[in-house]
DNA sequence: GTGAAAGCGCTAACAG
DNA sequence: CTGTTAGCGCTTTCAC
């Protein structure tokens, strides 16, 4: 493959000049720097990027990790974040954790052996102690999930306040016997905390009783939705209204609700998270929390560049973006 | 930051000797071993990408181009991909051309740069003739898109007995009348040609006829199926069957239906393509066509690494996978 | 087993 | 404006 020195050989120019054809640099004699380009041309000459960023140190890459790009939420988070990064000539390396703490740290690692300017972190797995470290090698911003231990910047919406609302709801309704459901335990964030917390108040602003088996823990998917569906078939004591913290979870109840003797609303009244595509779309149509995902996936990658470009400092911003509350027929 | 010659200082031991305590040579002293490792702790060392790469010029890293992320079909295929490439310990440089030639063109220059080992095409915006000539600099393997002009590895289903078979299930439950969409207009894949081949050929050997405005061009978002069964509701001759090409236009078609005085599935019956996770959720259950996502993505990866460590050459392998037709109720 | 030395391809002082 | 030169951090002969 070609290299720089060879474009110089055959243009009879120095590496020098090359390079700043290259790069674009100003003072070059125009004569020469056509003369530079059809050699390149000629030798279909591209710049070697690992030498580059040897060089410069700079990659122009980002890492996002995220758990899962299956996940429209996330989907869409990274789609965002592409589109504001290849605005400004930025790369994403995708970083799919899986729910893996070791999987998480790996990809942590690419900012200490500078494969990449940045990180950012859609999801956590690691408690914050252990994340802390990296970023003596590079800023690290957080998106959606959040820790009040931490002093990088964040994005998010305020998920307690979303759930409380979302709990109000219900019981102006007339709901009584409420569930919850949650996602993996909470490690490195409060995000869960906070939705578990504004749960709870709601609940007791309104002197409503709980029973344990009404909380249910690490459903995530459509098909953990069917699960949660089966158990409250089962119970004696069963709720009248469901926190479901994800629309596919509360898809997967609805479907299974389809194939049982509850009927959704009138037995079971559900409230997803996210407002993703297809809940406008079902019938009945799901009430949920929909979540700015746009919004937040461009301001985070947005607030990234400019911390690289050092227009931002890598300090504790936080910002709280507005959710929406979006009542449908469930 | 701390390099190799900080750790050949510390430890007092050559940076040749390091270099295979990283690289994990069998031949070094385990007492020299362990004293370079401890150096290495102390200092925080970790070997700098960009310089591996240049030197070893392997970067272990591939490009995935898609048209577009929030897609759950390309989402699934990457998912897929990443599965194996991670295994194997490699990444994924994440490529969304958002349909725009040129960004495809330059997500290919990657391979001219050397920040890539190798692309996956799991769509194409441009000719073959101007993809070709990047197969000079590494290797390209394609997914789901395809064209007879091309002689590099590629795994996919037959669309055109795909829909050949579906337009047939249309005619055996007596539908005459049959419609068509399809996405953006087919530039370097056979994939489209083939679907309306299949298309056609069904209505021909069942001498059926065909109304010119039954034939729906690019479309492929919810919205999108929005807008033609809007159309559709206008015509004097209206279908009473379509195939959209999308589980997602589909799933715009029937909501929008229950907004009209046009029944799915009595009125119109409609078969989507991918068979998405919502579509047996959907009530009424949409009539898709499966396409083997995941082993599409695993197969596609495991084709490339095999071809970057020399056990399989950049041929013109073509894989034919199996679809499934599922029959719900639309 | 180990170290010295060359060089991967590029950029940026520096001197002219 | 342009060329010379000195590395960026690493790996890999080659000789000991």
């Amino acid at each position: 493959m070609a290299t720089i020195k060879d474009v110089a050989k055959l243009s009879g120019i120095s590496r020098s000049t090359v390079s700043r054809v290259i790069n674009n640099h100003p003072y070059v004699n125009d004569e020469k720097r056509s003369r530079v380009k059809q050699a390149m041309k000629e030798l279909g000459y591209f710049p070697n990027s690992s030498a580059q960023r040897l060089r410069g140190s700079k990659t122009r890459t980002i890492a996002v990790l995220i758990s899962r790009i299956v996940n429209p939420f996330f989907s869409g988070l990274v789609d965002a974040m592409d589109e504001v990064a290849t605005e400004s000539g930025y790369q994403l390396i995708l970083c799919n954790t899986r729910g893996s703490r070791e999987r998480e740290l790996k990809y942590l690692d690419l900012l200490k052996t500078k494969q990449v300017d940045g990180v950012i972190l859609a999801s956590v797995e690691n408690n914050w102690e252990d994340i802390k470290p990296y970023l003596g090698y590079g800023p690290i911003v957080s998106c959606n999930e959040y820790t009040a231990q931490t002093d990088i910047p964040s994005f998010k919406i305020n998920h307690y306040e979303a759930t409380f609302q979302a709990i109000i709801h219900f019981i102006k309704n007339g709901r009584k016997k409420i569930a919850f459901c949650c996602g993996d335990e909470p490690i490195g964030s409060d995000l869960g905390v906070d939705r578990e917390k504004g749960f709870f108040q709601a609940l007791s602003e309104h002197d409503l009783l709980f029973q344990d088996e009404w909380y249910f823990k690490n459903v995530s998917s459509v098909e953990d939705g069917r699960g949660v569906l089966k158990r409250i078939e089962k119970m004696d004591d069963r709720p009248d209204a469901i926190f479901t913290g994800s629309d596919e979870v509360a898809m997967g109840i609805i479907a299974q609700s389809q194939l049982s003797s509850i009927i959704v609303p009138q037995d079971l009244s559900v409230i997803g998270f996210d407002d993703q595509q297809m809940s406008g779309v079902l019938k009945p149509g799901l009430t949920t929390i929909k979540q700015p995902i746009k919004q937040m996936g461009r301001e985070t990658m947005t607030y990234m560049l400019q911390i690289l470009n050092k227009q931002k400092e890598l300090a504790g911003t936080e910002k709280v973006l507005q959710y929406k509350f979006i009542k449908r027929d469930t």
